[in-house]
RNA sequence: CGGGGCAUGGCGCAGCCUGGUAGCGCACCUGGUUUGGGACCAGGGGGUCGCAAGUUCGAAUCUUGCUGCCCCGACCA
């Protein structure tokens, strides 16, 4: 892409309103735009990154075995008096009448829907187990919306659903996607722990909450050093061997981690102190089990091999992918802007050319953008005219993972310079030498971060 | 929902106390000189000062009401 035919309207200073440093650096480098409270527009780079992160979620959900459904916004009021959460929800549910004066409502969540869902298809056994998800935009009308995305009141949320026909086949389920949670942040380039967690009104007796860990996040986080060390299973991890993905989750639930407001400190000062780590973390995920709380006011159940009905069991699994993006900038930046993980930036590569208008250099740069397209770099090739000084500070802010400086002084050695964003490490090279440093780059990203 | 704050060109702000018809920086447009870490000169465009009512000869400024937004607390991906 070239600069100067995309839409990037970035602000030297950050709006007022916004606090915190994912929120001012997210409208600074022309990712979002506020709308309403709570409510935003997705420029294109946001966009960028979010489709990203919501592909890396459904990449991970497909290897764990759930399968990706859409279901609408707007749901009928009469699915959730079934549950009886209609009454329950309070005012956090927008509600809306239509025409015909028909009680509607955004959807906060979707148990409801899924199960209406499931209950219309399956009949059998035989058909579980069954894991539906979707990713579509969920509305919550927060008293206080606030911090950007962070907590917007319309959020983009993967919420998934399992069903099975009893007690442990579910239990099987949690921990499935729980170790699918543990593949995706870890490919979202992000440490995240998962803690107990409170059931709160969803209910049921299983929850974990997963946390990213960020110095700038709201919750505080009491945790075992030890988490810094578990293995996170790989590509090939076999999600159809029950007993080794329940021997990862013991694991990773086995040392002590919990935010504040479950902390116990008697339990706490049972880790030593050597391995007791304070941290702080933004919620991203969170996972419930729940049994038949909705299966069985709604009449999902399937005939097991006894040959009688049983109401299903159910776990729902929620990753914010909007939440998400502020997470992963609040957890890195500097000064001078964001620092994406490679698996998210929104291009691999900032092209920048030190002096448009000058033929030598533009047809450098030129065919250099050609070749790391045509090697399948995603590159952001700033042909403007805008000053060195300028351009520097655009790549910096929106944080690409290289950039690749090219002037008419070190064209003249045949040179290029090459900077990596999170380290600021500059390299003059050759500009064949570049080209190779970013393909190990490119064939270390991919062994890394890859699906 | 309780408490606090803010609202003046796209962004950041001053002006308000002590009413006299709106200003600064950045951004934008034109011309020129420039060009390796946010250039300089000259010229230019853009704001019924959140909305409504009131006081006054006169309101960005004083009064009242409303709306929007932000922050702190209780709740959430």
């Amino acid at each position: 892409m070239r600069l100067s035919n995309y839409f990037l309207p970035v602000l030297k200073e950050a709006p007022r309103e916004a606090e915190i440093v994912s929120h001012q650096l997210m409208l600074r480098a022309g990712m979002i735009r506020q709308q309403s409270a709570g409510i935003y527009s997705w420029l294109p780079l946001g966009l960028k990154v979010l489709r990203k992160v919501e592909q890396i979620v459904r990449e991970e959900q497909n290897r764990a075995g759930a399968v990706e459904v859409l279901m609408p916004t707007i749901q009928s009021a009469d699915l959730w008096r079934e549950s009886g959460r209609y009454d329950d929800y309070g005012k956090e549910m927008l509600r809306i009448t239509d025409r015909h004066e028909r009680d509607m409502l955004f959807g906060p969540t979707n148990e409801e829907m899924i199960t209406d869902i499931f209950r219309s298809y399956v009949r059998s056994y035989k058909d579980l187990p069954l894991n539906l998800y979707h990713i579509q935009w969920k509305f919550r009308d927060e008293v206080r919306p606030r911090f950007g995305v962070m907590r917007g009141r319309e959020f983009l949320m993967k919420d998934a659903y399992s069903f099975d026909l009893d007690e442990a086949a579910s239990r099987a389920a949690y921990k499935r996607m729980f170790v699918s949670y543990l593949r995706t942040f870890d490919r979202l380039g992000v440490k995240a722990i998962p803690m107990r967690a409170d059931t709160g009104p969803i209910g049921g007796d299983l929850s974990h909450e997963f946390l990213i860990l960020a110095d700038t996040g709201e919750s505080e986080v009491f945790c075992h050093g030890d988490f810094m060390r578990f293995p996170v299973p790989g590509a090939g991890v076999d999600y159809g061997d029950d007993a080794k993905i329940s021997a990862i989750m013991d694991e990773w639930t086995s040392a002590y981690a919990r935010t504040d407001e479950m902390h116990d400190e008697a339990l706490w000062d049972d880790v030593p102190a050597a391995d007791q780590m304070n941290a702080r973390g933004i919620e991203v995920g969170h996972i419930f089990h729940f049994g038949t709380k909705y299966s069985t006011p709604m009449g999902a159940k399937v005939t097991g091999p006894d040959g009688k009905d049983h109401d299903v069991f159910m776990g729902s699994y929620g990753i914010g992918p909007s939440r998400v993006v502020a997470a992963l900038i609040e957890a890195g930046h500097d000064d001078a802007g964001i620092i994406w993980p490679a698996s998210v930036a929104p291009f691999d590569v900032g092209l920048i050319n030190l002096r448009s208008g000058d033929e030598a250099t533009d047809t450098a740069c030129g065919d250099l953008y050609s070749k790391l397209t045509a090697a399948g770099f995603d590159v952001l090739y700033d042909d403007t005219d805008n000053r060195a000084g300028g351009k520097f500070a655009l790549a910096d802010l929106i944080g690409l993972p290289w950039q690749l400086i090219v002037g008419p002084r070190g064209l003249a050695n045949g040179e290029v310079e090459l900077k990596e964003r999170a380290t600021g490490e500059r390299l003059t090279l050759t500009l064949d030498a570049a080209l190779n440093r970013l393909a190990e780059w490119q064939a270390e990203t991919a062994a890394r971060f890859g699906g």
